[in-house]
DNA sequence: TAGATTGTTAATCGATTAACAATC
DNA sequence: TAGATTGTTAATCGATTAACAATC
């Protein structure tokens, strides 16, 4: 079952959730594809263009009933129920990123934690238990695990990403600073903040 | 002098520029468009037809000297030098950003902190004091800082945010889950972890 | 009903890829 | 020289936008 509907368009749903649930929070009940779009600086077109892969979720004349239309989007999305994820690397970056609360709230659970460091296994972040990288096989399996999330060194990055493909992971989100060889059923995103501000360098003026 | 380089182009320089660091690092001197390509999984004619926007950076035949490519790049994307960045926010999220030693690693220097609590005012993390949302147009304003990240909730993102663009601010990471309203010479990266969950959530398949 | 907004089609626009002469 | 790889042009591919009939 090879999903036809474009990458491009699947990156932005998640952008419309968040945007809805916002405006669910603000206490409005329905929008419309010209107010979304307003919002998030999208054409109106685009948006309606995107959810017409799904369905049709709105109403003539009237828009879209924004707690359906958020059901609908999570349905597609796949982010209904809650997700397990395992954190590698308990360094200063994944202790902040097990304290970060984002992720509980918003339906991603994160079950385990796992580094290299023999002073930091068995012991604890927050609530959660410090396993041994080289028990990545045996707890990932245990959990049935499909998400996780990378944040050790770039140079380690490689080895855990193959230990945890090899585990079952599906999904990956790479906080290391480097391109990841994986196969083309497993799925990598990453955030790099470093990236997105030489990005934003080229468009301005250096003055020191 | 407004470019035409498309802003795809842009946002994948500085993907070219951290996978050439790497090969540096890791003793090549010289690369291939074909390979800097499997690398990074992204054809060669891309990448030869990105760089030529800025001039012809290769030779035939032989390929890319890495370190004159890296000295393009970063002068193309104007991080030869090191820039000021202020951080607003102090909780947890905004403490590990000032924690996290890859900003300074690549040349973008945390200036100052901002909170709003009362008793975080006055205090440090590390070596950074930490300042009143309220003095952000003099502190911005004595250091000419042209960079800001916003770490506060949501619903406090869109005031700081505007404090900053009055005070003269021209690029923002934002990591609260919010989009922005800036004016159109403000340019906005965001950074939202699950953003990239939810899309890579879609093509899971769920087992509870 | 009249006004508003959807879902969808066709037109436009822009980005990627293929191909190759130039040349190291 | 022969082989390799660039920079660039033209062809292809895909995404966005404009427009509007359908309809709430």
């Amino acid at each position: 079952m090879a999903s036809s509907i474009p990458d491009i368009v699947i990156s932005r749903l998640p952008i419309y959730l968040r945007a809805l649930e916002r405006l669910a929070q603000e206490g409005y009940e329905v929008t419309s594809s010209l107010e979304l779009g307003r919002r998030l600086g999208i054409s109106s077109a685009q948006i309606r263009k995107d959810l017409s892969h799904f369905g049709g979720f709105g109403k003539q004349g009237t828009g879209y009933r924004i707690s359906f239309l958020v059901d609908q989007l999570r349905q597609v999305l796949k982010v209904e129920n809650e997700w397990k994820v395992a954190l590698v690397g308990a360094g200063d970056l994944g202790s902040a990123i097990a304290r970060y609360k984002g992720f509980e709230d918003r339906g991603f659970h994160i079950a385990c934690i796992f580094d290299s460091a023999p002073e930091k296994i068995g012991k604890q972040i927050d609530k959660y238990l410090i396993h041994a990288v080289d028990d990545i096989p045996s707890v990932i399996g245990a959990h049935a695990i499909k998400i996780a999330m990378v944040a050790v060194p770039a140079q380690a990055a490689q080895f855990v990403t193959d230990a945890l493909v090899t585990a079952g992971v599906k999904a990956i989100l790479n906080y290391a600073p480097i391109n990841l060889k994986v196969p083309s059923d497993v799925h990598v995103q990453y955030i790099d903040p470093v990236i997105h501000l030489q990005r934003m360098t080229f468009y301005l003026n250096y003055t020191p």
